[in-house]
DNA sequence: TTTTATACTGTATAAATATATAGTATTTTT
DNA sequence: AAAAATACTATATATTTATACAGTATAAAA
């Protein structure tokens, strides 16, 4: 994030006062009042600078119509959300963060790292469904049954995962769908993390 | 505090929403476009009615001057977790309170004013478990198939709602439970909030 | 050295917006 | 039974507001 100049940051605190104080952004005129500018394009300007900078977004054809983006509310860990991971990235490279938000940690047993956005039906049969957030836990370890994380050679999946010797069961929830068997001696798979916890948005 | 009528209601969740999803209130012509009016006198004198019961304040001469007052849960509010409730006693009593978590509250759609442990496995069908915590929006005003926090006579219980004239329908998402017929003219039933997310824990 | 970004004043205007006024109809309260 | 609140349509308008355009000046980047 490019750094701001010392007027910009002046308009931002400007914005961020008047949306605590009277609960609505400023008008062009309102932050030209407060900082003492005569003309409504300085505050006009250094918008469209902040704009340029991403840190707010403006709403064309509309009044007050100034956002802050990323703002991030103080305490509570803030954890990322995974959408779909292509099949070589990285699942927590940036491109494959939706959004972020915060969580309380002592609402989960275990330290979620991020959100697994869930596609497909293949778990519906234990009450996880699509678009449901998943919080995972990073971990390689894992007991038979446990609901995983596991990056195949060619996809990443969420599966009970059960393991027996150099056998991989990947087992869905939904009789639909058939299980994956892997065998480790041929093919390799990683276990990236387990699933501790599920948010769901209606 | 006075209670809202249901187009009150409605109104408020308008401006509610704009301001999750924009960062700024509406204007009258927005809630009409929303809500279906043809009149932006139809916004204005519900706004007027919600200042009166000082819900909202009205900054006089600015646009989009709306603010909702004595709103505890702004930013990373702490929400109360809700067990079994005894027949008798509102819900959000000291002593039916579990517990306090900490919620983003761009997480869910609509401000969540407590969550309810769900007790039983009457809606297990649609995903929700025991021991689920669903957030509930407090609100009276719902749409047939929401799902909602019912009181009714002798429980208060959560299911999907039906109303149609005089009759009541609480459906569970179980075949292994009965849904339950409410006849308003007989029997008193209130809309406490309804479901507008989930969090379980593993 | 030229371009780009910053940092403004000053003027103008189309569009957005609040808000008043005039009605109608129903429901609730007094 | 009367008054007040609810729930709108419809029209009008003064004001607010975003936003473009024309300048001036300085500092930083290419």
């Amino acid at each position: 994030m490019k750094d701001l100049t010392a007027q910009q940051s002046k308009v931002l605190n400007c914005i961020e006062e008047s949306i605590n104080k009277t609960g609505f952004p400023p008008t062009r005129a309102e932050i030209c009042q407060k900082l003492g500018f005569k003309s409504p394009n300085a505050a006009e300007s250094h918008l469209r600078a902040l704009e340029k900078k991403d840190i707010i977004s403006i709403a064309g054809g509309s009044s007050r119509g100034i956002s802050i983006k990323n703002k991030k509310s103080s305490s509570g860990g803030s954890v990322p959300v995974i959408g779909l991971v292509a099949a070589g990235s990285p699942t927590l490279a940036s491109e494959n963060i939706e959004r972020e938000i915060n969580v309380d940690p002592s609402l989960f047993s275990r330290n979620v790292d991020y959100f697994l956005k869930v596609k497909g039906l293949s778990m519906i049969e234990d009450g996880i469904y699509e678009d449901d957030l998943v919080a995972i836990h990073k971990t390689n370890d894992f007991k038979n049954g446990d609901l995983a994380v596991v990056r195949t050679e060619d996809d990443v999946t969420l599966k009970y995962i059960f393991k027996k010797n150099h056998k991989l069961l990947l087992k869905p929830a939904n009789k639909d769908f058939d299980p994956i068997h892997i065998d480790l001696r041929n093919e390799s798979a990683e276990v990236e993390g387990i699933g501790i916890g599920l948010i769901r948005k209606n």
